[in-house]
Parts: structure tokens; sequence; C-alpha cells
DNA sequence: CATCCCGAGTAGAACGTTTAACTCGGTGGC
DNA sequence: GCCACCGAGTTAAACGTTCTACTCGGGATG
């Protein structure tokens, strides 16, 4: 008869009925709306915490409400992610930002196949789990934008857009700064035959980066002495290492990778050559992972905040909802070159 | 007047009219319960088909279904995450097994207070957000396994219990095996100077790897020369490095680590102080991240299959939701020894 | 003194499913 | 020829909230 305390969960009736108001006092109370009197409030809130109640998600997010989640669909084989630490620390910054607000992040790994993507993206549109979602990897023809907008589904995109699709996104202001620096200290140090190993050229931004290369070489009325489009992997960079090695006259002086992992992978496939780094070859990378402070030699590399671009991509989202006011979140800064011990002046060889 | 079918998203009752039966119509065609004739359950189908209809998740929770989706509370700072790839791995594991079957995986990362971490959990619980929760590093005394029991909340963990707690948990067979392995392979060498530096002494698998350390050297009448408890950090495998350096009578000639990441680290403050590896001091991880691959002297490590033992527990999780039969997964293999270039022969000292 | 309004709260209809209990023909057994 | 039963559906009640529209009593206002 006695319904136990303890057996089931406590509803919104029950805490309504321990405070002796009704289920529509509890819910004003909860959500902060007006009309309700200090002391009744107080009654209310010391039922629900009697009760150990929390009203349940399922049932606000059907009433309409808000499901206090916010959803990724990565679109990479499983195991790419442990590869490639990006991610880890976009989700970082992402929760970081979420936490505090009692927000979710509901993260889906979909296989490399697009419509698995586009399945993804689709269900939880329909099935109602998420608030908006985080897009990340900007493709060149991306379908995605205009997927989430047939969807109605509020998103941000963290990166460049294709072609100034007007989806919302966060980027670093200036772009560019972190590969013109690097760019630049080698120059400075003398180098005149660099190379670029690029990422798979699919993505929006790794074409970027490699019109920001070419562009700033020109600048200083010089061109790429290799490029070569890689896949982001270490076994990639071997290759391309081992490609631009021979012959020794057009060998290049210093490298400039897409990624640490393909700088990292870069260096050791040199030192196998018979290279010294940075004596023979600086080498250069891009993201400034944890890893590039602990081989050896330290790398250099074109820090740019990952973390930060996670956190402004939830905040805008949760603007778009408004839950939070906009532009709270500082843009991230701009990408910016880290000297380690990757880097040195050119060899003095036969061409000087 | 006619309520356009862009308008607003499609409900289980307009599948319902364009299919000509009835709303539970619907829901048992797509529940795939019987009582249901082939054309009927072709036109419900090609009805909710057009309309691009899927049950909303929120309805289905809040009838007392699945919600189909796992938590996952990770007690650590956001940036940590980034740090040790564990978790990555772990999460790519978990995720290869829940997406065929369009499970989500809702990660909260709260702070490193334990408060926090039981608020994440019980509001998982409370709100109904999820079906289960997996649990990772288990501590000593953890007080989760109590807490999911009280909350009545399915949970798996991954990795051992703290005594013998009979929470559901997976692990991988023959636990000590890579240990064993490693040492054995120290001491064939000639090693009998052996050091380890382990994890902080507070998760219960720290422990035990130490203890399989102590009692595996024991076997072949050995002490361990140093043992430090590190935080998992580069910053103190550097620090342990340089401690047991000196003096260079009772320097060790072979360290092992608690994982990959300060193995790493470990190996550069060694050259840093002119010591040669594996010349002078042999280097073992243990994880086998794929930095190990990538960096020079290639790591010795020992690698435990941490996506299987992830794939592991949330097969086993589901299991319990009866979601699909139990033990259909591969228990993960014992983790085993992988010899690469950090490891040789000790050097040629006074000792000999 | 009637009126209007305001604060404090209540009643009840949604929200989109699932499912127990029912209906309605038809069919086979005796 | 009657009954029981079966397959193929339908009806309607939950599930736990939120929110609109209401009530009710008491000041202030005219």
């Amino acid at each position: 008869m006695a319904r136990g305390k303890g057996s089931g969960k406590a509803t919104i009736t029950d805490v309504a009925a321990v405070a002796g108001v009704s289920v529509a006092a509890v819910s004003k109370v909860i959500n902060g709306k007006g009309g309700i009197s200090e002391p009744t409030r107080q009654r209310v809130l010391a039922a629900a915490d009697k009760l150990q109640w929390s009203p349940s998600a399922a049932a606000v997010a059907l009433r309409g409400a808000r499901t206090r989640a916010l959803g990724m669909v990565v679109g990479r084989a499983a195991d790419l992610l442990t590869a490639d630490p990006h991610f880890a620390l976009l989700i970082s910054g992402i929760e970081s930002e979420l936490a505090p607000l009692d927000y979710g992040l509901l993260l889906h790994i979909v296989g490399e196949e697009p419509e698995a993507e586009v399945r993804a993206y689709r269900r939880l549109a329909e099935e109602r789990r998420v608030d908006g979602v985080i897009l990340t990897e900007s493709r060149i023809g991306d379908p995605r934008f205009d997927l989430v907008r047939r969807l109605r589904l509020p998103a941000v995109l963290v990166g460049r857009p294709w072609q100034e699709d007007p989806i919302p996104h966060v980027q670093a202001s200036g772009q560019d700064a972190g590969l013109r620096e690097a760019i630049n200290h080698l120059v400075e140090m003398g180098h005149s035959r660099i190379a670029y190993v690029s990422g798979p050229e699919d993505r929006v931004h790794t074409v970027y980066r490699r019109q920001v290369v070419e562009s700033c070489l020109a600048e200083h009325g010089l061109r790429a002495s290799h490029i070569v489009v890689a896949e982001f992997t270490a076994q990639d960079a071997v290759e391309a290492v081992t490609r631009m090695a021979e012959p020794a006259a057009e060998r290049p002086t210093a490298i400039l990778f897409g990624n640490d992992t393909m700088a990292v992978a870069g260096i050791n496939a040199a030192r196998r050559l018979g290279l010294d780094v940075p004596g023979d070859l600086s080498v250069i990378g891009y993201d400034d992972l944890p890893l590039g402070e602990i081989v050896y030699p330290r790398l250099t590399t074109v820090n740019h905040d990952v973390e930060q671009l996670g956190k402004a991509a939830a905040a805008e989202l949760l603007g778009q909802l408004e839950e939070r006011g906009a532009g709270e979140v500082a843009a991230p800064r701009p990408p910016r070159l880290v000297v380690r011990e990757s880097t040195g002046p050119p060899p003095a060889g036969p061409s000087s």
C-alpha cells in the first residue's frame, strides 16, 4: 500500500505531495519561474532534496524543452580517433564548456562511409536526442551543412566552411599566422629548399594551409621544393621523407608537416637515413601535441589551441540555443610558432 | 490549414494516417512485434520512410523503454584526457560495439573532485538519461560501486574491482603476463638492477602491477633497485630518471615505466644526461601507444588491448540490458611484451 | 463600494510513444 | 450448429513533465 520510499524513482508528483503544493508549483520552482513565494519555494526545494528528485530528462525533452545534450558525429574509423589526439583535445574543450552547465556530449563514431554519417545526423535530429550538433573537419563540397539546415538542427562548425557557406563556425583569428611565422623562421635562418607535406586534400583546412604556404613562400621569392599530399599517417610521412632524400642535391633543407605525428615520424625516418635533425634537415610540425615536448629532439611546431576551439564551438552553440549569451568565450588566439629543437640553419652545402 | 509536409517533425500519428492504420499498428511494426500482416507492414514501412520518421527518443524513453545510450563519467581534469590516449582508445572500443546497434555514448567529463563525479552519476540515473554506465579507473576504496548499486544503474567496470567487489567487470585474462614477459626479457639479457616507475597508488591497477613486478623479480632472486611512484606525467618521469642516474654505481640498467608517455619522456631525459638507450639503459613502457612506433629508438613496451577492453565492456553492459546475448565478444587477450629498440643487454660495467 | 489588477497558486491539456485489453471476422473441432 | 480460438487490428491509458488558462483573495483606485 504505502509506496515505500525506496521503490521506483521519485516523480514531480511525489515532490508536490511532500511539499503540499501542486505539481505546477514544483515545476515553477525548479525552472525558476516567478509567482511562487519564498516560503513555498523553500518547502519545494526541501522536498525535492529529500526525495533526491530531479526532473526526468525524457519527460522534459518530450515536453519540447531542452535535451541538455549536444551531439558530435565523427566520421572516421574508430581507431583513427586514437591515432590523432586532435579529437581528444577538441572533446576536452567542448566538455569544459558543457560540464558547468550540466550539458552532456553524445558522441557517435561512425565509419568512413558518408552515408553512415548522414544517417547518424538524421537520427540525432529525428529522434530529438540532442539540442544541437558540433561539426568538425569541413570537407570540400561537404553535404552536412545543407543537411543540418534541412533537419533544422542547430549546428556549429569547428574550422572554416567550404565556399563561404553561411553555417555558424568558429575559428581562430589570424588563421595563417602560425604557418607564416614558421616559414619566416626558416627563411631567416637561410633555408631556401623548403618542402611541405600536406594532409589529404579533401579537407578544407589542408587546402587552405597549402595555399598559405605557397603564397608565403612566394612572398619571399621562393617556391616549395616538394609538395606531398599524405594521409596524416606516420607511414606516409616516412615514405615522403624517403622519397625526398634522393637525389641529395635536390633534397630539401627543411620540411613542414601537416601535423605533429607526421613530423615526428619524419624526423625518425630522416635519422634512419643518416640525416641529422636539425643539422641536415629542419622539421616543423603542426598542432603542438604533448608528444612534441617529449621526443628528442623536441619538436618545433605550430601551436593552435584546439581545446579553446572546442570550447568556443560549444559556447557558440549554447549561444544559439539561448542557453547563455553569445560571445562570452574568447575567440581562440591565432596559431603561433613554437620554436624548439628540430629546426636550425641549413647545412653549409655546395649551394652556398 | 493543411499541415504542410515540411513543417514540424513527423510523428507516429502522421505515419499511421499515411499508412491508413492505427498508431498502435505502426508501433508494432517498428518494434517488430507480431500480429501485423506482411502487406500492412510494408505499407507502414513505406509511410515511415516517406515521412522520414523515426520514433522520438524522448517519448520512447519516457514510456519506460530504453534510452539507447550508455554513459561514461570521467573524473579527471579535461586536459588529462588529452595527455593520456588511453581514454581515446577505450572510447574507440566502446563505440565500435555501440555504433552498429545505434547506441550512443554520453560522455561527461567532470573535474577531479569526487563529489562532482558522484553528482554526475546521480544525474545520469535520476534523469534517466542512459541505460547503463561504464566505469573506468577503479580506485582504492572506490565509492562508485556502491553508488551505482544504490541508483540501480546497470554498470560495468573496465579493469579490476577493489577488494573482490561483485560489480560486473571486464579484464584481460592473464593480466600479469605482459609484465612478467618484460621482466624475463630483461633478466635473460643479464639485467639485475631493474627499477620500476609506477603510476599513482590510489588506482587499483597500479598497485596490482607493482606487486606483479615485485613478485616476479623475487622469483628471479632479485629486488627492484628503485621503486618510484609518479603521476603518469612526463614531468615526473624526467625527475625519476634524473634522481636514479646518480650515483652511477647504483644506477639501474633498466627501467620499467607504468605507461608509454613516461617511458618516452624517460628515454629523452636519459639522453640528455648523456646516457645511451639502450646502450647504457634499457627502457620498457606500458600501453603500446602509436607513439612508441614513431619515436627513436622505437619503444619496447607492453601491449594491452585497451580498445578490445572497451569493446568487451560495452558488450557486457549491453548483455546486462538484454540487448544482445552476453559473451559474444572475445575476452581481451593477455597483455604481451612487444620488443623493439629501447631494450638491450646491460652495459659491461665494473660489476661484471 | 464596485472595479481592476496583481501575486500566488491550481487544474488540466498537451508532448509522442508503448502496451494491456479489447473487437471482429473467420476457421476448425466436435 | 455452436463454441473456442486465432490472427490482425484498434482503443485508450499510462509515462513525467511544462505551460496556458484559470481561480481566489486582497489591496489600490476611482
